[in-house]
DNA sequence: ACCTGTCAAGTCTGG
DNA sequence: CCAGACTTGACAGGT
């Protein structure tokens, strides 16, 4: 099997490349009354810089023989703020979306935006499913103005239990079939740590024909007693058509007190299990470290894998194992 | 240069 | 009904 790894939107080696500058409302606010379109023009710079340092990452990751990488949700601050409504920043910023997406395309990489967890599908209040389509129309925009096809993806949770798990479910059922078809050919589904289950994302995802991420810290923190090797082949499964290979999320525990949040590094054992399962399932795999340490994390894990007996170290980002 | 409370957004729990 | 947790990097205002 052969293994790429990748890391989330910043590195901790490249220095001064933060893809994720804000402005906040309140200091838009301010500069704004002082002295109209300055508030603008500091949003604006701050979106420049993101795509520029999001550029640099790219260069970076290729240099280091990276090739999966999730860029920050944050490239363009208060894009979808109401007060920025109007706003064409996609049209204003084209030369350097284009660039980037040239630079994936030209280099073969894998990317992808995780909206955050305001995104809510299927939640029942109307504002908030307009709020979460506007999210997802926002980053499925980035990625057309990068001109990248459909393997570039969006990763979202399935959303809220609201006291019922099933309704909440059929709910976001129907609001996949309310979803333009150019955003729900970019969505993929992700386990989560509290409410849906790889078991419930599985079944959805079969359903309505969606690939899935698993994410196995998520797994370990939410589960009701699964094997996942018998789960393995049909999330595997999901990606089938999409022209990818099947992607999975891996973190570890920061402590036994604080079990769910992310700790610095992962530990190779909570990986290499895992990776001996799926290699009877799957001849390729990328993998996406979700550590404190970012990329440095990323290098760490794959040199501590590099010392099981089974695996042979191919790049400093991928791995390959028998 | 460094420190700390705050920041657009939702949901859930517990008081 | 409301405060706080969740989770998280960066802002903003202070020293």
């Amino acid at each position: 099997m052969r293994i790429r790894f990748g890391y989330v939107a910043m590195s901790v080696l490249l220095k001064n490349a933060s893809p994720s500058r804000t402005v906040t409302v309140r200091s838009f606010n301010t500069l704004e009354e002082k002295n109209p379109g300055s508030g603008l023009y500091k949003v604006r710079k701050a979106a420049e810089e993101n795509l520029e340092n999001s550029l640099r990452l790219l260069k970076h990751n290729v240099g280091n023989s990276i090739v999966v990488y999730r860029f920050s949700s944050k490239l363009i601050p208060l894009a979808t703020h109401p007060l920025l409504a109007g706003w064409d920043y996609v049209a204003e910023l084209l030369p350097r979306f284009k660039a980037i997406g040239e630079y994936i395309k030209d280099h073969g990489l894998r990317v992808s935006f995780h909206p955050d967890h305001f995104t809510l599908i299927n939640s029942p209040r109307e504002e908030v499913w307009q709020a979460s389509l506007a999210d997802l129309d926002h980053h499925c925009l980035l990625l057309e103005a990068m001109q990248l096809d459909r393997r570039a993806k969006l990763v979202i949770h399935v959303g809220g239990g609201y006291q019922n798990k099933e309704t909440a479910r059929a709910r976001f059922c129907d609001n996949w079939q309310l979803l333009p078809d150019r955003i729900r050919k970019r969505i993929v589904l992700e386990n989560d740590d509290r409410v849906y289950t790889a078991a419930d994302v599985l079944r959805l995802c079969q359903e309505l024909h969606i690939p899935m991420v698993l994410d196995i810290h998520h797994f370990a923190c939410n589960n009701e007693g699964e094997n996942l090797g018998q789960l393995l082949p049909a999330i595997f499964a999901t990606w089938e058509g999409s022209d990818l290979p099947p992607k999975i999320h891996v973190s570890s525990p920061k402590s036994t007190d604080q079990p769910r949040h992310h700790h610095d590094f992962v530990n190779p054992d909570d990986l290499y299990s895992f990776l001996t399962l799926a290699g009877q399932f799957a001849p390729e795999l990328d993998v996406m470290v979700e550590a404190k340490q970012k990329d440095l994390a990323m290098f760490r894990l794959v040199q501590d894998l590099a010392r099981y007996p089974a695996v042979i170290q191919s790049g400093p980002a991928s791995l390959l194992m028998e």
